[in-house]
DNA sequence: GCATGGTTTTGTCGATTGACAAAACTATGC
DNA sequence: GCATAGTTTTGTCAATCGACAAAACCATGC
């Protein structure tokens, strides 16, 4: 007696659908085996869609690659954007205020998708093509940014007395630690060690003095 | 006309010497592409050795990662054992000289040779059976000297008023960037930027403040 | 209802994976 | 020089890899 108006047959899912499944699975594929680690076969599985619906709407594994990169970043950026356009209304001419604001989103944002900051750290062993096309595409135009924020902090009186290259380092380097070291760090600090908010408090202080 | 005295078939290498080069290959390996993007005929290839040769002197896969684990461990203690003995002997009852020590060499090592902090890193993220053998044999006991040296500092009135595990989380997050993360770093920041002396200085300015 | 184009499913290709077995080779002791 | 143990080499196995082709499916406009 099933009632005739619930379908039976699956709903086909929409097209942006079926490459976001897809694209999230790849994302948590590569960040934790990296790119030769990772079967497109268990992507798709991981993302329950077949196999060959990668090559049809992303094309090749190293096509794969990359627009999961940019999908990873794309959202940091709406991340940051978004919390810290507010932040800049309410602490216009307050730049160590904004910066603080800078490493608790970067905190938070790398604690919530730990997949961006693993798979950099995996891919930037060696230079290949693949971290040349990072660093034109994404890191480069983001350290300059820093740079400039960096500066006008420093201007205003504020942060420790370190160079803007010293910061970035402390961002990539230690802000993902305990998020994407989450396995080994969590069972050895314990998970109240690991936790965004107390990390950010962490970064604040080891940067800002 | 060849000389008599000089033997044309090769020499068969030592097992010893056979070994070595299967862990030196593999540990390059194992932190380049993580353990599934690797393959022991790789492995073999790189080391000069058939891929039958690593079953026969280390056993299974797994087992190959363990003991070039080991071996890695084992470099970095006696580096850091051999050149702190000498710096207990002349800066007795000076703590703080000998945790800036520890940072150094820690950096110098991480510097030559990157490969464990890059397996680390890269098994680190998910806990597993490896995350659980790395933690009983090799992490957990290096934690816990840590806590004893970093306490005398801070009883010597030295270093900046932070945790044992918070300047732990700076050895294993901060220390290896440069050197890890090169293939992105280095073409980033510049060959300079990424010197073992230069980087163990801003540890040390981090840390001890 | 039927044709069209976008999408999914199935099947297959050569290459590569880890593991194992057996044979060939080499050093050593006697 | 010969037997033995240790080591290397070769070959093979099922399983899996990325990529591609073709067929089946489905929603939409007409």
């Amino acid at each position: 007696m099933a009632v005739k108006s619930a379908p039976q047959r699956k709903r086909r899912d929409s097209s942006d659908e079926v490459l976001h499944r897809i694209l999230e699975s790849a994302a948590v594929q590569f960040a934790t085996f990296g790119f030769e680690g990772s079967s497109t076969r268990t992507i798709a599985e991981n993302a329950g869609v077949h196999q060959a619906q990668i090559g049809y709407h992303v094309g090749s594994k190293e096509d794969l690659w990359k627009v999961t990169v940019n999908f990873l970043f794309e959202r940091l950026r709406a991340h940051v954007d978004q919390a810290l356009k507010q932040s800049l209304d309410e602490s216009v001419s307050e730049p160590v205020r904004v910066f603080e604001d800078v490493i608790r989103l970067h905190v938070d944002h790398t604690a919530k998708h730990p997949e961006l900051s693993r798979i950099m750290l995996i891919e930037s062993a060696k230079r290949t093509a693949r971290v040349d096309w990072l660093l034109k595409n994404h890191v480069r135009p983001i350290l300059a940014a820093l740079e400039l924020v960096w500066a006008e902090v420093r201007a205003a009186g504020g942060g420790r007395d370190v160079s803007s290259e010293e910061v970035f380092m402390m961002m990539i380097g230690l802000a993902p630690t305990p998020f994407a070291q989450a396995g080994l760090l969590r069972p050895l600090l314990g998970r109240e060690r690991c936790t965004p908010e107390r990390h950010a408090q962490t970064m604040i202080e080891w940067i800002m003095g």
